[in-house]
DNA sequence: ACCAGATGATTTACCCGTGAAGGAGTGACG
DNA sequence: CGTCACTCCTTCACGGGTAAATCATCTGGT
């Protein structure tokens, strides 16, 4: 297959020929892959007003089925807790979720979808399968499956050692 | 395998069974694997002062074998050019690249690596390399290549489609 | 009961990337 | 020849992300 990282390699292969540039093959790739993706989920979202990691907060909590704590949103968003404070803060102004003290320890947040929120993200997160599932139409249903395995066993491994 | 992208997927199976949710075992895991090598990266150059888009110009360089424009490391980076300019603007200072004006066409601008360019990122190159080998080490070689051919099929498919 | 240290969220200051506007140069067409 | 449309790079204003400092609260040891 003739993909832009493929050409990346053979220039690196004529400029260092003793280097085994074979993990760019997939590294090279993921970032490539991850990197068009995003610019697709970027123009989508921007039609709606919504960013793509408001859209990951919206998710994550609609998927929980319930409340989550700031800190807890940040986990699952791989990202700081001052970027999490700034997204509910948005979010929160748009009235899509609401912010309450937990009584239990009142340094926690108690954050919730609010009946706008839950509606928007049950109408945005369908779209968003569907765009994901046209961009996999290049492969065959097995090798969708093979290449999530392949990428779940990498995963695997590296979730924990990363911490 | 028991990932944390599996998670997700289990979680929205739960609250949403009426949705196909199979392409977030593709498109997620090619997310995360981004976002958790994106974080080792940074680590490792916030060492050596050099961002990681930094490092990739350096390499879009190197690997060319001779001189680039903005508008070629533009595309090669898939960022904005403003982004580039700032980065060029940062490697000069450093003393890491040079920008000469063409004269053939005095609005295009030569991109070459100085004698410290080249010898940093022969240097930093390798490392890098060496990083991302270790992080495929969970998979067999068999398992890495038919990976990288899966990816590179989607890629060939993507890359020419988005533009 | 009190204090020291840990923990959760937020604020602050700053860096980096972007889109849009701007300036310089080229070339093709009347 | 002008000049108009186009290309290339840069500048500008701004938005979003981060690390570190800060504020509020909890907890465990004495």
């Amino acid at each position: 297959m003739d993909d832009a990282v493929g050409r990346i390699c053979a220039q690196w292969r004529e400029q260092r020929p003793d280097l085994d540039v074979s993990p760019i093959d997939v590294i090279g790739r993921v970032r490539r892959l991850n990197a068009l993706t995003n610019q697709l989920d970027d123009a989508a979202f921007a039609e709606i007003g919504l960013s793509r990691m408001e859209f990951e907060v919206l998710s994550a909590l609609r998927r929980a089925g319930g409340g989550l704590r700031p800190s807890q949103l940040t986990r699952e968003t791989l990202s700081s807790g001052a970027a999490t404070t700034k997204r509910l803060a948005r979010l929160e102004g748009e009235g899509l979720i609401s912010r309450t003290a937990s009584q239990r320890d009142r340094r926690e947040v108690d954050v919730q979808l609010t009946e706008r929120g839950s509606e928007l993200i049950d109408r945005l997160f369908p779209a968003q399968l569907e765009r994901e599932r046209r961009l996999l139409e290049p492969l065959r249903a097995d090798e969708r499956e093979q290449l999530g395995s392949l990428l779940a066993k990498l995963l695997g491994s590296l979730d924990g050692a990363v911490r």
